[in-house]
DNA sequence: GGACTGGAAGTATAG
DNA sequence: TCCTATACTTCCAGT
């Protein structure tokens, strides 16, 4: 009986792997066996000329790079990554298709170019790979806690889970027949029914993926700062200040608090995670190779993810530490564990991607989960999927992501210590205790969109490419702050396995964080019931400890889960698209005693430097005596200037505060200056921080580049399914062109729009997460990290993470630093709107909506908190926008993005040019 | 018996 | 430096 997922499965193809720089080359893995567990992955890097044998054409394909498009003639460099074990796919497919797979894998292989593979395979360690962030540290799972019965093992469980850095995708692609058996996929398609049960193996271990890292203790480290409770990170006492460094951006962040990091090197955690840890086998024997300079530069240049990771460290971590091998993953109960097989996969996808697959080729790497990998981990180095700090849109051209139904906004994670709370149906369907307020309501993810052919269908499915292709969802859990979205560091997504779990998924790592696949399938209209992720609390002293690490987990526990689907074009290049839920407050019940005021929504933000105007605030506990301050700080955090803004007590309520923005210390202000308000109730009862900007009274404001937490979510909307789609969509375009293209077809809309499900985009997000694209809570400070992030990038990449180099993608620095953001020329920063600094002229600006001028009364009504950054002048209105800026036509767009696109090319030339040197 | 939950206790940290 | 209020984790017991 071949179950719908059998069938999923039999379009793909196992494994995968190979990843061309220059080209696209990355073969597509399947699904199959997400379940399973991860198998080693070894990279060899070659150079490809393109055409490597069967696999030419299919690598050819790809990307615009590679075909000459801009691909450099040269040959670039190529990645293979290479799925050691075997692919049981039929174990784990269940199957049929898997088997077919495998050996059609196995042919593949022997098809790739070896030829021109450089011998040497080299087996990259994921950075990190240790822990859920950061290897270096001690990771969670080497918290105590994960010494309980919880062990490490489990959580790596199975072999669900499996590292890959840098590649997202791989992932996806890797597994889509998720679980092999058993289980069906509850995706509401329905064609999921006859999926077999995917979650098969769930049985992993209890926790599953609880245990981040299952660290044996064996890092010393660790072992210090295991002390019976988490003492203090580094000794000495921390502080956590939720405002100023609070969290969020706390620059003074003791980063160097880790007197003992671990890591401190990047080199080799201490303790060696399962996870990443590539077996010896794979690993030590390849590690040498990374003197190749070839090869690091083409890891280099593929590295999208996790700058950081590789800038330093591809190398370094790549080290395998010893450690890991320790640590034995269970295996998941398959039949074969079948290393034997191992090796063949190699690039089982191969020919078969070439034919089969191509579009997947572009951009994923594919690791294969195979049972077998437990005791060889995987190694991905996927250099071209967007790390998971950058920010993407929901919606790009015919494909939108979406979620359709949100979670709850509350949410009691469980430490690793526990047992899992979030089962599956209690945690996403409100199972037996929906009515909780700590339950999750089921969330469905869905995507939507023709893709390549037939644009403007609103199929449910996707077709063309992708037609039977089922597609990876991933699922981590981010940030809510006012910040950019990002992976939260303190928590991490856990994969709730059981029958009461209908929708298979599979675990994996990306840079450090836990990222849960689950399949789209087409049968199920491509969407997917979030039922198998629960949310997993790291203990804060661990994360602190990390290396690197400048959050604090006190008082961070707003979360939200991010969805990605990497789409892989006809083109070669790779569409990214993501959404994240509204915000979760994942703090227990009783931790709230205090009942803080929160700010959701604030109908301005920004206001003359005279202020006057009065702003709505919209939230949660709200009282009568509620002031709203105003407090500008010095980067040291003290405290500037500090004024109290004049609350209209007549129309408090506990849901909102209307107040009038206290004039700013300085009139004369010549530049935006960017401040913060917070309400207080009381002493210690403030809410966080929220941002506000000062701007010039007489200044004329003519375009503001849209923030980027604020308007990312509407240009998301705006870029829906209904929406006209981005002309462009390809290359990602700066975030202000993002906003552009739609932003003269629409304006602005007001934020209900967004209420249509994604969550990004959705008009909820302001409930409780400041760091929503929306000027919600702001907590930190501009500081460094501060909350500009890159806008968001519709990220279509070419194919192999090249063009990420270009700045296309920020160079994702470590994973810590969302900061950066992609310098891609002409990109405005995200930042732009806190910034101080003048605003700079702006492509596009979103906001350059056609309004009219100064929307008036920002205060009133429903406002959405949306508000506009304001102009300047005459304390107007909240939108500059008023000022009629002069559209651009869309063609700029493509313009501009032709322009990119050539300096990208001139990049990558350069940059082939030198690694081949 | 095991998993999921809610609650509470103990300890650390912030103010 | 001490005290109090909170926050964080771990345990425990009920379902």
């Amino acid at each position: 009986m071949k179950s719908a997922e059998e069938d999923a499965y039999s379009y793909t193809p196992n494994v995968s792997l190979s990843l061309a720089l220059g080209g696209p080359c990355l073969a597509s893995s399947q699904y199959h066996g997400l379940m399973q567990s991860s198998p080693t992955i070894s990279v060899s890097v070659s150079y490809d000329a393109g055409d490597d044998g069967p696999a030419a054409g299919y690598y050819t394909t790809g990307g615009p790079l590679a075909n000459g498009g801009g691909a450099p003639a040269l040959e670039s460099p190529r990645i293979e990554i290479t799925t050691y074990g075997q692919f049981p796919g039929d174990d784990d497919l269940g199957g049929g298709g898997g088997g077919g797979d495998e050996e059609e894998e196995g042919a593949e292989e022997s098809c790739l170019p070896l030829g021109k593979r450089l011998n040497s395979i080299v087996t990259l360690t994921l950075p990190n790979a240790d822990g859920y962030r950061d290897p270096s540290c001690l990771s969670p799972a080497s918290s105590v806690s994960s010494r309980s019965g919880h062990s490490d093992a489990s959580s790596y469980e199975s072999g669900f889970s499996y590292h890959y850095d840098h590649s997202p995708q791989n992932s996806p692609w890797t597994s889509p027949s998720v679980s092999p058996k058993g289980s069906t996929l509850a995706l509401p398609g329905g064609g999921g029914g006859g999926g077999g049960g995917p979650r098969g193996n769930g049985g992993g271990s209890p926790l599953h993926s609880s245990s981040p890292c299952a660290s044996p203790g064996t890092d010393p480290w660790a072992g210090a700062l295991r002390g019976s409770r988490p003492n203090s990170p580094c000794g000495a006492k921390r502080k956590y200040s939720f405002n100023g460094g609070g969290t969020a951006s706390h620059p003074a962040r003791p980063a160097s608090s880790f007197p003992y990091s671990p890591g401190g090197s990047p080199g080799p955690s201490p303790r060696g995670s399962p996870r990443l840890s590539v077996t010896e086998e794979s690993w030590l024997p390849n590690t040498n190779q990374y003197t190749n300079s070839a090869i690091l530069a083409a890891i280099n240049a593929l590295t999208t993810d996790g700058v950081i990771d590789m800038g330093e460290g591809v190398p370094v971590k790549a080290r395998k530490t010893s450690l890991d091998p320790g640590i034995s993953l269970k295996t998941e109960p398959r039949g074969g564990e079948g290393p034997g097989s191992g090796g063949e996969l190699g690039d089982p996808s191969c020919g078969r991607l070439a034919l089969k697959k191509e579009s997947y080729c572009g951009g994923f790497l594919d690791v294969p989960q195979h049972q077998y990998s437990w005791s060889k981990p995987k190694l991905y180095v996927s250099p071209s999927l967007p790390a998971l700090d950058w920010h993407l849109p929901s919606s790009s051209g015919p494909y939108s992501l979406q979620m359709e139904v949100e979670p709850r906004s509350h949410h009691r994670a469980h430490y690793e210590t526990e047992g899992s709370r979030g089962g599956p149906s209690r945690l996403w369907r409100g199972g037996t205790r929906s009515s909780s307020p700590w339950s999750l309501k089921p969330a469905v993810v869905r995507g939507t969109g023709s893709v390549g052919c037939s644009r403007g269908g609103g199929r449910e499915y996707l077709h063309g490419y992708m037609e039977s292709e089922p597609l990876t969802l991933q699922l981590f859990i981010g940030t809510a702050d006012d910040r950019l979205l990002r992976p939260h560091a303190f928590y991490q997504v856990h994969r709730i396995t059981g029958k009461t779990v209908s929708t298979p998924s599979h675990e994996a790592l990306q840079s450090s964080t836990k990222v849960l696949e689950i399949p789209l399938l087409p049968e199920n209209n491509m969407r997917a019931l979030i039922d198998c992720a629960g949310i997993l609390k790291l203990r804060n002293s661990d994360i602190e400890l990390r290396k690197g690490e400048t959050d604090i987990g006190r008082k961070n526990t707003r979360v939200r889960m991010v969805f990605r689907v990497h789409l892989n074009q006809p083109t070669g290049r790779t569409l990214s698209l993501q959404v994240a839920s509204n915000p979760i407050e994942c703090c227990d019940p009783g931790d709230r005693p205090q009942e803080l005021p929160l700010v959701d929504k604030q109908s301005l933000e920004t206001c003359v430097a005279p202020g006057g105007q009065r702003m709505l605030l919209s939230g949660h506990n709200f009282q009568q005596d509620s002031k709203v301050l105003f407090v500008e700080k010095a980067q040291d955090g003290h405290h500037v200037w500090e004024a109290e803004a004049k609350v209209e007590r007549d129309g408090a309520k506990p849901t909102s505060i209307l107040v009038e923005v206290p004039p700013y210390r300085n009139q004369r202000i010549s530049t935006p200056v960017p401040v913060n308000f917070y309400v207080c109730n009381g002493k210690r009862k403030k809410s966080q921080y929220q941002r506000f900007t000062y701007v010039p009274a007489n200044v004329p404001t003519i375009k503001m580049e849209p923030r980027d937490d604020y308007d990312a979510p509407l240009l998301c909307v705006q870029r829906g399914p209904a929406l006209p789609p981005n002309p462009k969509p390809y290359y990602a375009p700066p975030p202000a062109m993002m906003s552009s293209a739609p932003v003269g077809q629409q304006p602005a809309p007001p934020s209900s729009l967004s209420s249509s499900s994604s969550p990004s985009t959705s008009p909820k997000l302001h409930d409780l997460s400041p760091s929503t694209p929306f000027p919600t809570r702001g907590l930190s400070p501009p500081g460094p990290r501060s909350p500009a992030g890159p806008p968001h990038v519709s990220i279509i990449q070419e194919t192999p993470g090249r063009y990420s180099g270009s700045g296309l993608y920020p160079p994702s620095s470590a994973s810590s630093s969302p900061g950066s953001q992609p310098s891609t020329p002409g990109t405005t920063g995200p930042e732009a709107p806190f910034s101080p600094g003048p605003a700079p002229p702006s492509r596009l600006s979103p906001a350059a909506s056609p309004r009219g001028p100064q929307q008036s009364q920002p205060a009133k009504g429903p406002e959405r908190g949306r508000a506009p950054p304001q102009d300047g002048e005459g304390g107007g209105g909240p939108l500059p926008l008023a000022l009629s800026i002069k559209q651009e036509p869309q063609e700029l767009d493509q313009m501009y993005l032709d322009d990119v696109n050539e300096i990208i090319r001139n990049d990558l030339s350069s940059i082939s040019v030198n690694s081949n040197a």
